[in-house]
DNA sequence: AGTACTGATGTCGCCTTGTGACATCACACT
DNA sequence: AGTGTGATGTCACAAGGCGACATCAGTACT
């Protein structure tokens, strides 16, 4: 198994390693630079020393350089979710706690930067909700794997995602000091308020 | 004001009247009959006896020829949450089924249809999205203002919408037929049971 | 009546997105 | 040396979307 041995998995001097990184990297920043509409897929690959073409064989399309991200916080939550044995509810929110904590933490300013690419186009709002969906999608039927039935599952994972949502929001607007995870314990709490008040 | 006698309002004998509403049938059709991403706007321009920069001048793109009817929705939707003087939660819901009755009620086929059109392309899921949060946040503003504070009223609105998007899912799936007012009552009910569930 | 204005529509040309088909060329394996 | 293989570049093209200008019925103003 000699093969085991190259660790610069094929091509190294023939072409930069890492073009995939390289797209993303040109990408946000052109996107700051520029904004999202006035950059052309040409103009990113350029950046990258590539050319149009190769850009779209690593990306759907010129949102998705944006959103590379989503794949592995879908990850880190379906496993969460998939591991605790709480109440369906509880079990999503800790999970989104989890990840607040994996993963958000220590990237506040990265995360502002890139909130405030996607809300200066519909584009990427449009893309962004998407992704929301799909990471929705597996977390619900992740709760269903555990053998909660489709509707609680459904509910469940909504009411978490709305909970983390709303916490993101207050944790990424300007001049709030609080961890992302506080905010999620405290919305959650304001959640189950509002949902159990008497008409 | 001998101008009120005016029915036709201008041109008439000029151009066919209600170019937008032709434009949007033809759309509808055209989707249906060759799927979205198999109708260029040409077609749908050629359909409605216009010309393809009319199309654009009514619509912002492609998509928008479908969604017409949401900001129909939008208006009784705040106008049912401003009039009531419920908690919120209850508010919104209670919206939701006058909206329902108001608007769904008669139209289960039409629905069908459009849904299995939307589920066929992406980037008119995408829309759908977006077309659906807009909505919320119109709704959380009517919240606002009657006098609720952010939180709560962004929280009460998106638990409202999951239980109608949950409602209206079992509603349009096939082999149903409890009314969409029930079916959000019932979903409800069960969101509260879920997120005051003991961790 | 004549004339200028308005406003919806059509025409033309352009850039950008996204894709299929084919060429290229370092590296690996035989 | 010969032969693949796989990531990349090149070329051509359909379709989305937009700016600028032309057209022309009806309206308003004189």
């Amino acid at each position: 198994m000699s093969q085991c041995d190259i660790r610069y998995h094929g091509h190294m001097a023939r072409w930069q390693p890492d073009a995939r990184g390289r797209l993303e990297a040109a990408a946000f920043e052109l996107f700051r630079e520029r904004g999202f509409e006035q950059t052309t897929v040409t103009d990113i690959a350029a950046r990258a020393g590539l050319d149009k073409r190769t850009f779209y064989r690593l990306f759907g399309d010129k949102r998705e350089a944006l959103f590379s991200g989503s794949g592995h916080l879908e990850e880190v939550l379906v496993k969460a979710v998939t591991e605790t044995d709480a109440a369906p509810f509880e079990a999503v929110v800790a999970a989104f706690r989890r990840v607040a904590g994996e993963i958000f933490a220590d990237r506040l300013e990265l995360v502002r930067v890139l909130q405030s690419i996607i809300e200066s186009s519909p584009e990427l709002q449009e893309r962004e909700l998407r992704k929301a969906g799909s990471l929705a999608a597996a977390v619900a039927a992740a709760l269903r794997a555990k053998g909660f039935g489709e509707t609680t599952a459904t509910l469940a994972t909504e009411s978490g995602a709305t909970v983390f949502r709303v916490a993101y929001a207050r944790w990424v607007a300007p001049g709030s000091d609080a961890s992302l995870a506080d905010l999620i314990t405290e919305v959650a709490t304001e959640l189950r308020a509002i949902t159990s008040a008497q008409g």
